[in-house]
DNA sequence: ATTATCTATAGATCTATAGATAATGC
DNA sequence: ATTATCTATAGATCTATAGATAATGC
């Protein structure tokens, strides 16, 4: 455990995260329950003992994980829904904006912590609920945007807000699979499913066109 | 465990089956390594041991269940693709069809067997690794209609084949989700996933609308 | 003889706690 | 004194096997 002095420069990861980072690459492979505290502690190079000294009990190391994995996305939102008021961006750029942060993040993650989300465990124990939730406000924002897209459409074949939600969470969702299988997200698979997202929402070409050129403008200006 | 004479009616389902039907519910609910064998025995209301009469180990109870939950959706599609040149339907009415029976498919499992793919487990041990060829093999149909429906349109923004393939599979996905939460898988539902996916290919409306029709029109003869 | 169950248990885990030890910080 | 590790272990599982038991089928 080669470490400097607290504020230093570190030679190794901090201990706590090095065990989440290996943790979540354990997880995320193997699952929750399939990963042993031992497993765990080995890959860390540590006894599995020493995991209680950072971690009260397992769950609350899958608990972290799922917090961290979650935060950012949550916090941009809010920044996109501004954005609109003062940018004049409809919500088809919105959409976009937020759909191509969203790949990007879950691309960028380590370890591929989107998959956390996914697991069992995640979906049934109560100690997990409050991402749960989290999700849901997600799925929420999503849902916002595209019956604000869908507008105007004939009801035959639209999605109702519900179900438009769902459909434009589980698409960005998408890199999830892909990552695992070895794909890379490439600036152009970010824009693709930006753009089937915008085609559920009923968003012809020429709109979607547009939509890309003014969201990758707002991106830089949100990046700067 | 009242039963009646071999090939009479039964009184409940048979041992074998009442495992799997169980054991399918826990898996689905709590994962397949936090679900166990004393824990479908008890469900069972036999005794733990006792489940090792008719499955060798816990591996063969989900590998079962895994067979079962892909078989008719691959046998589908051989029938499917031998449609086309009978009835001369064009790729988005193929697309279609497949789509509507597989959300169908996905709706009617038993305990909604179709997350059992998405557990860590089968994804990474070498004893499930049939099943996993199996969904690609799927993933390949579906590439395969939707580039003949993209063709003839700009490259820029058009998914590749390989993407189009994964971003399909996961739109119809999105039903195993919804029934997790609790969601009916209304015929509007299906139509709604079924015209999702023909705009990823960029199918324009009239030509979805046309499409849905004379899929509704091939799925009722399928059937009778 | 076959089918389906049972009891009992071996042997291998797995999580979490108790308490010792050593290095560093004040 | 605090931080981070260690050894040792309690106590609770968990999977799978061995062998007994009882009912049904030939």
């Amino acid at each position: 455990m080669l470490r400097q002095a607290a504020g230093g420069r570190l030679s190794r990861m901090e201990p706590r995260e090095e065990i989440l980072d290996i943790a979540a690459g354990l997880f995320v492979d193997r699952g929750f329950a399939a990963t042993s505290t031992r497993d765990i502690a080995e890959a860390v190079g540590i006894r599995q003992a020493s995991l209680y000294f950072h971690f009260a009990n397992k769950e609350e190391i899958l608990g972290e994980l799922l917090q961290r994995s979650i935060r950012p996305t949550l916090d941009r939102i809010e920044k996109i829904e501004s954005l609109a008021a003062e940018a004049g961006a409809g919500p088809d750029v919105l959409l976009h904006v937020l759909v191509v942060l969203d790949v990007r993040t879950l691309a960028a993650a380590p370890r591929n912590a989107g998959v956390l989300s996914r697991l069992p465990e995640v979906q049934r124990k109560d100690v997990f609920e409050p991402f749960g939730s989290a999700r849901n406000e997600l799925r929420d924002a999503y849902a916002r945007l595209g019956t604000q897209i869908t507008a105007g459409h004939a009801a035959a074949m639209t999605p109702d807000r519900d179900l438009l939600g769902t459909l434009l969470l589980q698409l960005v969702e998408v890199v999830i699979g892909m990552r695992s299988h070895g794909h890379r997200i490439t600036p152009a698979v970010e824009a693709i499913v930006a753009a089937s997202c915008l085609r559920v929402c009923l968003a012809d070409q020429a709109r979607i066109d547009e939509a890309a050129d003014r969201a990758s403008d707002l991106i830089g200006s949100l990046e700067a």
